[in-house]
Parts: C-alpha cells; structure tokens; sequence
RNA sequence: GGCGACAUGGCCAAGUGGUAAGGCAGGAGCCUGCAAAGCUUUUACCCCCAGUUCGAAUCUGGGUGUCGCCUCCA
C-alpha cells in the first residue's frame, strides 16, 4: 500500500517498523469547545484509515490524544467559574459523543496530556542537558537553530521563518524562532524542576507519542494546519531528546471549507457535528467527506451534503442477506477495492466500486451483497435501518387514524386493510394511506410479493 | 514576500502519456393501478498559450484564477 508522506512529499510505499504491526498516532482535539465539522473530517479520515489497515490484517495501536491544558481552557474555566479539569471533562465527553455518532472507532489509547506530565518533564530535562533548551526564569525554550533538520517537514526555509517570528510579552528567549517547552505558571501550573508552569502544546505530543507507542513510529497524523509549528516542533524535540527518527510517515488530511474559506474556530464560519447530525446522518458525513481524497480541500454545502445524501441512500437501499461463508477476497470487486484503497485512500474510487456492487446487487447477482456490505463497513457506513418504538408506531397510526377516518391498530392491520382496497380497485383509499403515512415519514413500497414498509 | 496545493460535464469528483470511473441532478424507456424502489439508456475533448511526443487532461515552460501554511487552529 502506498501512502503521500509530508515529509518528502512523496506517494511512499509502506513499509511498517515491525512485521506486521502498525503504530499510529493522530492528534487529537484541544477540549474547550464544540468539535465541528473539520474535525469531522479529520476523525473520519483517520478512522478510514485505522478500519483499512486492521482490514489489511495490520496488528494496528491507534493513540489519539487529548489536550486538556490549554490556554483556551483556562480561559473558559475562569470565565465559568469551574475547574480546568471540569472544563476538558465536559467537553471530552461531548467530543466522544460526537465521535460514537459518526461511527468513529474508539482508538485503542487515549491519553491525557495532564496525565502524561512526567513523560513531559523527563524529555524537557533532556533536552537541556543535551544543550537543545535552556531554562530562563522558570520558562523553557527549544534552541531552534541547534536542530540543522527544522523546517524539514514544513519545506520553510530558516531565515524566512526567523523574519516573520515574534516574540510575545514577557518571553525571554534567545532566538525569535525558539519556541516553548515550558511555561511558567504559579495560578495553574503544575511542579517540575523549573518551578510552578505548565507544558507547551508540542511537548504533548511528543510524550504522549513516546509513552504509548515508542520513540519511532510508522504514522503520525493530523489536520494539514499542524504541519508548521507543531509538526515540525515535535520533530525538533523527539528527534532531539531521543537521538533517533521519530516518525516514518506524516499525513495530513486537508481542510473544510465554507464560502472558499477553510473552516476553522478563528474565523468563527464553522458547523458543529452535532448541528449537522440534526439534518444529515453520519453515513450522509461519511459519504461526503469520502467522496473527495483526504488530502483535497472539501466545499460544505447544503447541496453537497443533499447529494451526498441521495447517494447513501441508494448504497443503502440494497435489499440482502451477509454469507458469512463467502470469501470476499477473491473476488474482482474486492481487488478493486483493496487497489483503489492501496493507492494513498482513494476512496473516491472505492466509492465507484461500492456503486458497482450495489448495482450489481439489486439485480441478484450472488455474493454482491455481501461483498458490498463488508466493503462499505470497512469505510464505516452501516446498513442498519433506522426503527420505530411500539409507542412511536401507535403515535402514527393514531395521526393517520384522524386523517382518514380509520382505526388501525397495528401496520399489519392496515397493510392488510390497504390489500383489500387494493383488491377493490379502491385506489383512493390506498393513496390516502400511503400518503399519509409519507407524511409520518414512513414509505410502503408496493410490488409482486406484497407491500412492506420502513422509515424513510 | 517565502513555501505548498488546486483548476475535469449543470453540481460534486476519480483519472499522471494512448482517445475521459463513479455519485447527485436532468432527459428517454421498462416495471407499477398510480407511486416509491429498481433496471436499461442518454449528456465532456479536461482554465488559457507555447513546447516535448507518433500520441497529453495527464510531461515541460509561461500566463490567469482559487485556496492553504508562514500566529492558536483538524
């Protein structure tokens, strides 16, 4: 399989550090607020990207983290009047709520920057005995310049980079481009060799990274914005600290966009995820988002998200039974597949053989459906219907019972009821209930073998 | 200013040298009491100019346009 490293830019062939085994790590959501639909993407992607490799038969450890200091969390907790701690957890749980509705797999860690504290501390000591970072003051900087590889991921060249740097209020580093490990902080910080502070957001990621999965990895990926600092940062410091490669391949998914804007807090033009799940599903996401290869920017709209829409549908649709006993693999569709897949996730194209499948598929032909339905819960769509609750069903009839002047107790009766008009010629009434029931969001489907209903 | 990316039919989007996948929307037909779903069928020479080549959407150069990063950001 082959996968676009930023680093060289270049499509690469993978190649893992261990037979077999797969270690990822994705940075994950800073907790302060609602997660929105560019993180969407970004979780989706990643996700795609843990089920296709676990498909391959990787022995796959997917660690996505959670920032949980921050300045923007402290912000929000004094303005609230709550802790930090009751700030990230709150926003945590919204976040995997959001996750769990886009059928997100749960990645295999989850680690807390606060809780990843020592891991911290112990790269920072490092590095200043290596001589990579000073301390001024009870704050720590990187020394940019002592690490000849920086700017290598970012492709930016040194001295544009020193021209452009700043130096905020109350820093004292040596070099505009040093960059924090270490920030002084008696209100919420936390003790460490240097006093009372708290960790920089690159120092994060590079403990946490080491922590759980070791001091090479194969992946590390992200949103394309983390490429430069944070990427680069975390390079700096891991490669520093640990005197060996830190990541083999770097991927970064591309943005959201609204009104040819990228998406982002900033600006304040985002969606949330849990606003566009009020009027699209998580396969309708999915499905969007997917039909563009990751790397691409994607346009929100209303429109796209409708076709997308009609789109699932159809891929849903299928009528079918999974044969358990059936070998996918060797069959053309799955090779198509796994081809399309192999060439950097395209999934735009493993989209197109799904859509042959279910073509396929509604014409009979055997095994379609099952191979379809494995091939697409591998990108994360599900096929399960949505249901109704007895009372739910009762509510309805009840509505449809007013308007028409019956009393239908079940759908059964008035399935069997509607037969009968039917048989009569009665087309009025069978109209009248089928568009009322249309109204109440359900839709009978006449044909050969009689009529049966669902939730449109 | 530095760095990077993108420009394909009404909309979205694959395709990196041999005469344009797929989805949505639209048209026609079949099926249906009428629908819905489904099936069949139908619509492009790929931003512009120059070049390389037997041959380019696909390579090279130039132009135009759009976007992103260079500050927190998925």
């Amino acid at each position: 399989m082959k996968l676009f490293n930023s680093y060289s830019n270049k499509v690469e062939e993978f190649k893992t550090i261990e037979e077999n085994k797969v270690k990822m790590y994705v940075c994950g959501p800073t907790v302060y607020d609602y997660a929105h639909l560019g993180h969407a993407r970004c979780y989706i992607t990643w996700d795609v990207l843990y089920r296709y490799l676990k498909f391959k038969g990787y022995d796959v450890t997917y660690c996505r983290n959670v920032t949980d200091v921050d300045d923007k969390i402290l912000k929000k907790a004094e303005k609230e009047g709550k802790t930090p701690e009751e700030v990230s957890q709150y926003w945590y749980r919204q976040f995997t709520n959001s996750m769990n509705a886009l059928n997100n797999l749960k990645p295999d860690i989850e680690p807390f920057a606060t809780k990843t504290l020592g891991e911290m501390i112990s790269i920072v000591k490092d590095l200043i005995n290596k001589g990579f970072a000073y301390e001024v003051n009870g704050d720590v900087y990187f020394r940019v310049k002592k690490f000849s590889n920086y700017g290598m991921l970012s492709k930016q060249p040194i001295d544009k980079l020193e021209s452009g740097a700043r130096i905020e209020v109350g820093e004292q580093k040596e070099d505009p481009l040093d960059f924090a490990l270490w920030k002084k902080d008696e209100k919420f910080g936390y003790n460490s060799p240097w006093g009372v502070g708290r960790p920089g957001w690159h120092i994060e990621c590079s403990a946490m990274s080491r922590k759980y999965l070791g001091k090479t990895i194969d992946i590390h990926a992200g949103g394309a914005d983390l490429i430069f600092p944070h990427h680069e940062n975390e390079i700096a410091q891991s490669e520093c600290a640990n005197g060996c490669k830190f990541v083999n391949y770097w991927l970064h998914n591309g943005f959201v966009t609204i009104n040819k804007e990228k998406m982002s807090k900033s600006l304040g033009n985002f969606l949330t995820i849990d606003d566009m799940l009020k009027n699209y599903d998580a396969n309708t996401l999915r499905f969007f988002i997917l039909t563009n290869h990751y790397r691409m920017p994607v346009e929100f709209s209303d429109e796209a998200l409708q076709s997308a829409q009609a789109g699932v549908k159809r891929l849903t649709n299928v009528k079918g039974k999974v044969d358990e006993s059936l070998d996918i693999t060797k069959t053309p569709e799955y090779n198509d597949f796994v081809e399309a897949m192999d060439e950097d996730l395209n999934t735009s194209k493993a989209l197109a053989v799904l859509f042959d499948l279910v073509t396929k598929a509604n014409k009979g032909v055997d095994g379609a459906y099952t191979i379809l339905y494995k091939l697409a819960t591998t990108l994360g769509f599900t096929f399960e219907k949505a249901t109704l609750s007895d009372d739910e069903i009762k509510e309805i009839l009840s509505d449809v019972n007013a308007k028409i002047g019956k009393s239908y107790t079940s759908m059964d009766e008035l399935i069997e009821d509607r037969k009968q008009a039917r048989a009569e010629k009665n087309w009025d009434l069978a109209d009248k209930i089928r568009i009322a029931l249309d109204e109440k969001g359900i839709i009978l489907k006449d044909s050969k073998e009689g009529t049966t209903w669902e939730v449109s």
